[in-house]
DNA sequence: AACTTTCTACCGAACGGTCGGTCTGATAGT
DNA sequence: ACTATCAGACCGACCGTTCGGTAGAAAGTT
């Protein structure tokens, strides 16, 4: 196995059972047991847990964040690209279910500056929505209202799939995306 | 101060530091500290750490369980029932925010028991919901649809407002609450 | 009234354990 | 020689928890 690998063996290591455990109930031992090294040889790779962390955040919502600016500036109406956007952002977190998870749990375990990286995406990833209601709603598309509150209530719609989306379930991803895409544009329609 | 006091004192440095540490991350000494006694004289009131987490959640759902469960079975059109619920619900987060914050978030910090418990409230809260749905649905008030998504959809929209409500911002309680009914009813209604 | 005992609330120190992280020294493949 | 890993002892810090003790008030006894 070459370093490359092995690196990417520890952190999805560590992503896991992040997620299961929480970040500070679990321990280093932990994931070096689930990747069949020793805890010190774990050094050979990681600086430190906190560091370890801070990785497993980095470039999490990049390809997402860039799906849905997309959509957003995209063609068609404001009902079609808020559509579009709302299935991207479902699929981004139904695919993505370990990671949202320890993103959201463990925001606060992550060091000042990462943090401060994290609340910018999140203000991104809102004010891209925010964007598109305010074009519909200026077109007639859109019910008048608080965009802002209308961006924040498709965010936590959508986000916390996260919290009950099961795999191999009834339901599949996509119908769950295009679902909650129809219950977006119902939301902002009069 | 008198026992109940103290009491009272432990549970609400405990509740806050939890929800501003996490449960892992915050030590018995923090707890002490904010109420002003040494770490050993918590244990005169406390049998442990993980009972003072368990008391934390226990009660906490009654209440707003209670007036959701009245709206729901309440008189008025489904429209009008969910549109109380909704506003129930979202004020029991709004004003319990600290609660809420350690009550989703250290859940699986909880030993087994206390955690079949919470997940049976999470899923009244959800039947509850769902009924209303159901039955609007029927008498063709809601558009058809998977009425336990729309649930799940209605329940992530109205809990995440727990992530980004500030308390003293520009909007109050009751703007919030009001304009999440109105979303709520919008979003099933054709 | 004087005394002894009991109870409550708390303190200070310590215990056993775990944690993140380091060190050493050896080893096997390239 | 260099890289990657093993094997495990080890460190200092901190954790939740326990223990023995104590000041002071309350209650009981003489």
């Amino acid at each position: 196995m070459t370093a490359a690998q092995r690196e990417t063996a520890i952190r999805a290591a560590a992503l896991r059972i992040f997620r299961r455990k929480g970040y500070h109930a679990a321990s280093m031992q932990d994931i070096a047991d689930a990747v069949g090294l020793y805890k010190a040889s774990l050094y050979y790779y990681v600086d430190s847990k906190e560091e370890l962390l801070v990785r497993l955040f980095e470039g999490r919502t990049e390809k997402v964040l860039a799906e849905i600016d997309a959509a957003a500036s995209g063609p068609g109406t404001s009902r079609e690209r808020l559509g579009a956007m709302v299935r991207a952002y479902v699929l981004g977190v139904l695919r993505n279910l370990d990671s949202v998870h320890v993103y959201l749990r463990e925001e606060h375990s992550l060091p000042p500056l990462a943090l401060q990286q994290v609340h910018r995406e999140q203000q991104a990833m809102r004010s891209h929505f925010e964007r598109v209601i305010v074009e519909g709603t200026r077109r007639g598309e859109f019910v008048a209202g608080d965009p802002k509150l209308a961006a924040l209530a498709l965010l936590g719609m959508c986000t916390w799939v996260h919290r009950w989306y099961r795999p191999r379930g009834r339901l599949g991803e996509s119908a769950v995306a295009d679902d909650f895409a129809g219950r977006a544009i119902r939301m902002l329609t009069a």
